[in-house]
DNA sequence: GTCACAATAT
DNA sequence: CATATTGTGA
């Protein structure tokens, strides 16, 4: 810390970029002399080195002494790429690596082990009149870290993988697969702690509202609003406050504005679907107005805590099967429509003309919405899934199976840093495969066995009795990993468990119950808390997991929309309709 | 480029 | 606290 502080604080009387410190190390003393003069010329202020042990000398001697350093990649006494390596690690300057040669593997080489810049010489001035940038960059990094420092040590578990090259093999003879876009050094061991770390630590962890902790959301809103007839009502007024949520949560690691940005997003969910009802209802000629749905939902009245589940199987239900109907209802009825709250019409949709056009975007992918990565719908997973089985979608048992792995991850928050690649290779994998050999099961596993590893979630999905023993951990901070699931995922067993489950579920509730709208109302009534959450939870945990669900193939979600639609048709949500907010 | 999401700003 | 804006990943 010593030396990021006085870094360019000392030369206080000018401006920042004057006076940089920087130590130029070059075998080549033309050179040298050169860069000199250079980076003189840029009011920096220089040290030269002919060889790099006496540059590393220099650096610990004078810990904190230097901004930055520029350094040759050919050197006699020593390979740059050490120099590097032992800067990188002892007091985590950026490092600007030079050659004559451009040869990417090189380059990429000193790139990926932290240069912060590589340049080709000649050198020319303007390069080096910008390299203050790097310092610039590195201590806002600083402050950003101290800032955010809080619960992140947790996260960052699994961080880079990177981390202990502290050994002399920091370099091996090749590239390493991994760019590590970032280079992430060093422990801060040595004396000077300084909680630099700068590049990797930068992001802060997302909260992912899984569907789990959505219920959770659910139902502390249901808790505070107990006598309320209508959840969207009660969602939608004052009373629900984001802060009252939040305590009925009971999440420690959440904060109140995660609650109120989900909050903010469940409005304008609930918001969409009444519009979408209305035009539905406006089309099918009842000129809805009223009441039944009104009545329905106070029958409900205690239970109110269940609308909101009803409201969910409900307007998941419409929604799905309304896709068609809906769409064709806008355009004749294109009336009030505007769709979205303000934010979101703005986007209009491409090709589309019109008001229609978000709708329709809507409309079009109501069932994927739900299952959209990050999307979930706020409830209807089961039965989604629950078509499928009937359906009898090859891929999709396939998909299942692959998938099931993933449901016990499900993650209340993300690391960003750590996804890169892998979670990219594995995203891209599985829908392959599953669509080319769904029979492969063994095969598509085994590849997302590997990817799934790295994929930093934190798990703390409460999974299935069945497959997961048990659910340890209910809620749990960002801080555990659970390595558990790697060896679950990979479980045969639990494929076949879950399997198993759905079946026994399916059977007990034959599919006709959704052939009437009341009788979805009716389940999604039986489900209701206990039950319904509990399926959710233990009979289905993977579709519980949006980021699984997202790798069904495009054909599966348009076989689903079909079925949906003859099933439910008209049905019109009761409940939903009651008035939504605002309205 | 678009979109949805969550974070953050107002 | 509500709402608008921004940043980000897919």
């Amino acid at each position: 810390m010593m030396e990021s502080s006085k870094g360019f604080s000392s030369p206080r009387s000018t401006a920042f970029p004057a006076g940089l410190r920087v130590l130029v190390v070059d075998d080549d003393p033309t050179w040298l002399k050169i860069l000199e003069k250079m980076l003189k010329k840029c009011s920096y202020e220089v040290t030269t080195c002919g060889l790099a042990r006496d540059a590393l000398k220099l650096l610990r001697e004078r810990k904190g002494g230097y901004d930055i350093v520029i350094s040759d990649v050919n050197m006699p006494d020593m390979d740059g790429f050490k120099l590097l390596e032992l800067v990188g690690l002892e007091m985590d300057l950026p490092v600007i690596m030079m050659s004559v040669d451009g040869e990417t593997s090189r380059v990429k080489k000193g790139v990926q082990h932290g240069a912060c810049d590589y340049l080709l010489k000649p050198i020319r001035m303007k390069e080096l009149r910008n390299i203050w940038q790097h310092v610039f960059r590195k201590r806002i990094h600083e402050v950003r870290d101290i800032e955010s420092h809080e619960g992140l040590e947790g996260l960052q578990v699994t961080q880079s993988g990177f981390d202990q090259f502290d050994d002399g093999h920091f370099f091996s003879g090749e590239d390493m697969l991994t760019p590590a876009k970032k280079r992430k050094d060093l422990e801060n061991k040595h004396d000077e702690k300084d909680f630099t770390d700068s590049s990797s630590s930068t992001k802060k962890a997302r909260v992912v509202w899984s569907v789990d902790l959505h219920q959770k959301f659910v139902k502390a809103v249901n808790l505070i609003g107990y006598d309320r007839k209508d959840v969207t009502c009660l969602v939608c007024s004052a009373e629900v406050g984001p802060k009252k949520i939040l305590d009925l949560m009971n999440i420690p690691w959440l904060t109140r504005e995660n609650v109120a940005s989900h909050l903010q997003k469940y409005r304008l969910y609930l918001s969409r679907l009444q519009k979408e009802n209305d035009l539905k209802i406006s089309y099918g000629g009842m000129k809805h107005s009223d009441l039944n749905p009104q009545d329905a939902a106070r029958a409900l009245s205690r239970q109110n805590s269940i609308n909101f589940e009803q409201n969910d199987a409900t307007n998941c239900n419409s929604r799905i099967s309304g896709n068609n109907l809906l769409i064709q209802n806008l355009n004749s009825k294109s009336n009030e429509i505007n769709p979205r709250g303000t934010t979101i019409t703005e986007k209009s949709s491409p090709g589309i003309s019109h008001s229609l056009s978000p709708l329709e975007q809507e409309m079009k992918f109501p069932a994927i919405d739900g299952i959209t990565p990050g999307s979930y719908s706020w409830r209807e997973v089961p039965e989604i899934q629950f078509h499928q089985e009937n359906a009898g979608n090859q891929p999709e048992d396939c998909f299942r199976r692959v998938a099931v792995p993933m449901g016990g991850l499900q993650n209340h928050v993300q690391i960003d840093q750590l996804l890169p690649v892998t979670s990219i290779s594995s995203k891209a994998q599985l829908p392959n495969l599953i669509e080319t050999k769904p029979l492969n099961v063994d095969y598509a596993i085994s590849s997302f066995t590997q990817a799934s590893p790295v994929k930093t979630r934190i798990d703390s999905f409460p999974v299935p009795t069945k497959i997961h023993t048990g659910n340890q951990q209910a809620i749990q901070p960002p801080s555990t990993n659970k390595p558990s699931m790697e060896s679950q995922a990979f479980n045969p067993s639990c494929v076949t468990n879950l399997e198993s489950s759905q079946r026994n579920f399916s059977s007990t509730t034959p599919e006709s119950a959704f052939t009437s709208p009341d009788e979805v109302l009716q389940v999604g009534w039986l489900q209701d808390y206990s039950t319904c959450l509990g399926l959710q939870n233990i009979e289905f945990p993977d579709f519980g997991d949006p980021s699984m669900v997202a790798e069904v193939p495009m054909h599966l979600y348009t076989a689903l929309k079909f079925d949906f639609e003859q099933l439910s048709d008209q049905s019109e949500l009761p409940v939903i309709n009651q008035g939504l907010f605002i309205a």
